[in-house]
DNA sequence: CTGAAAGCGCTTACAG
DNA sequence: CTGAAAGCGCTTACAG
């Protein structure tokens, strides 16, 4: 394995102007440069990471927290659909990324090992619980990070988020537009700031048009199929003609329930979800849907964690991403 | 954030010997050892990962590749199923894994970084192509590594695999047990070794009735639903009595094929697939299907690798799982 | 524009 | 059983 030593030998200067060719220091004569660079082409030379990073410099290297079980990392397409972005966005840098997929037994140690693994440049993490500890720490620290998922903090933190609140509340709008006079809603967990502003996107909605929310036509989910298909049960006595669903796989759910129960969609209910996962499209009826942009929202915070790694200390990012309505048959 | 030297000074000793203590040394006198680590746990120290790995220890870091698009990594519960195994495998083990996402694109360079990161201790790699070129690099360098999914080489390579000869015989062999006489197979991508051995499983049951395999019954997949819905179509004028897919995402194909050609199932043409996934027991009908253990696979990886980390040098780990046929309604 | 030197935080012979 | 020293492969002031 070739070292910045050999690199120096073979083409006759120190290990410093080595270092400033891979560094692209701009110190560095255009002819020397070209000389360094052939050799580090000619013998293949790749700067260890290891030891860059331990020098002082970028390991290259991301970190991504997925603090989630196996069930929704392989229920719900958005998990690998983000990974994906990420990568992507990674590959395009020249980053790699190391991935820590949070099971709760081991969650205490997790935080331990990110911070002072000392081999990454910076964080980025996923759905969060609202007063996840790695969150607080993480503030603590001096590991660059940006969430994925707006956080309610005061702190500075940075984030990268598609606009939830907005995009309920259009769905929600489109709805009462189309006639619907009992809006539900399926929320989703409470815990979690995705299901939160969605919520609050269907109340804004209403309260836009000046119509009270009816605690009866609120029923709790947890973003999984089964608990959107309970909350369509609890939802149905109370005779809605329309139901928003904070993610698809509840709608789909409820979709479920609505059918056992002899009810049309979308004669009797209209049905909106949110997400736009592959099966969205192939419901029956399909399933009109909000569609983050969730490949775009992880190559996003790839982008907002280099520029901050490159520049700490500058004000916050915090970059929400537009969503699309996607209209089909289900409303 | 901590270092060995502060260790040191706080537990009187020197850097050594916090060292021993921490890579678990025998030669350490056990008052002194209780003393560092009683100091370790006070200030929370956690040794650099990269200094570690620079200095010629272990980071406790290893890599996955998983060579694939989005497509599969989302259409295909194998791939989030892996993941959590290996990390479920990691965490118990205190190792990180870092995760490359191959992207064509970027493969070349991935390569590269792979060897030459000197960031991680050792390697997994998922579902390569028979003639990868990774795999080629790989068997050249010093980096231990373990596949999931054998390779046909001859060389020295370590891999943890399910059974697919054997459950694809033993599939096949149940379908012709059932009486069926002509039992088509819609294999997999003939490029890689899971698609290899199912096929060869399927032959080999045949074989082993003195039946000839009619080429007219054999369809290429690709692993794919659309795959699997284009070879059921072109199966169906052959008149076929039973098909074997590959896998479940095929299967899935087949059925609506079959489905749109008015073919019953189990009836006219009993079905069967591989890896059972979720979607497997809630077809129409539910799917027989051979259920891989995925994660377990991806357990059994890291273990081994962890083994060939140990003990370089020893005999190649060559671990095959078996599998399990589940019978549900389609054949 | 370039190089010599110190240092990042560890591990590992070596000597005792 | 323990410590002093060298070294892993880089980066980064510092001096020129």
């Amino acid at each position: 394995m070739p070292t910045i030593e050999e690199v120096a030998k073979l083409s006759h200067v120190s290990r410093s102007t080595v270092s400033r060719v891979i560094n692209d220091d701009p110190n560095v004569n255009a002819g020397t440069r070209q000389r360094v660079k052939t050799v580090i082409q000619a013998i293949n030379f790749q700067p260890n990471r290891a030891a860059r990073r331990l020098a002082g410099g970028r390991a290259r290297v991301l970190g991504l927290v997925v603090p989630v079980g196996v069930v929704r990392l392989f229920t719900d397409p958005y998990f690998p659909l983000l990974i994906q972005g990420i990568t992507s966005a990674c590959n395009a840098n020249d980053l790699s990324v190391m991935l820590w997929l949070a099971e709760p037994e081991y969650e205490r140690r997790m935080i331990g090992q990110i911070f002072q693994i000392g081999l990454i440049d910076g964080l980025i993490i996923s759905s969060m619980l609202i007063d996840d500890p790695v969150i607080q720490a993480l503030m603590c620290g001096n590991l660059p990070f940006v969430l994925i998922g707006r956080h309610p903090s005061d702190g500075p933190t940075n984030y990268v988020d598609a606009d939830n609140l907005n995009s309920a509340k259009d769905a929600v709008t489109y709805l009462l537009r189309r006639g619907r006079q009992r809006v539900a809603a399926i929320s989703g967990p409470q815990t979690m700031v995705a299901g939160l502003d969605r919520l609050e996107g269907y109340l804004a909605a209403l309260r836009e048009r000046a119509l009270t929310a009816d605690p009866d036509l609120i029923a709790n989910g947890d973003f999984t199929e089964k608990g959107g298909y309970e909350a369509a049960q609890q939802l149905i006595p109370h005779k809605p003609d329309a139901i928003f669903a904070s993610s698809d796989a509840m709608a789909i759910g409820a979709l479920r329930a609505l059918r056992e129960a002899g009810v049309k969609v979308p004669d009797d209910v209209a049905l909106v979800g949110f997400d736009d996962i592959p099966q969205a499209a192939h419901t029956e009826p399909p399933l009109t849907t909000v569609r983050q942009p969730i490949q775009r929202l992880g190559g996003t915070a790839v982008e907002a964690l280099i520029d901050l790694i490159e520049s700490p200390g500058s004000t916050p990012r915090r970059i929400v991403l537009p969503t699309e309505l996607v209209i089909r048959a289900s409303a």
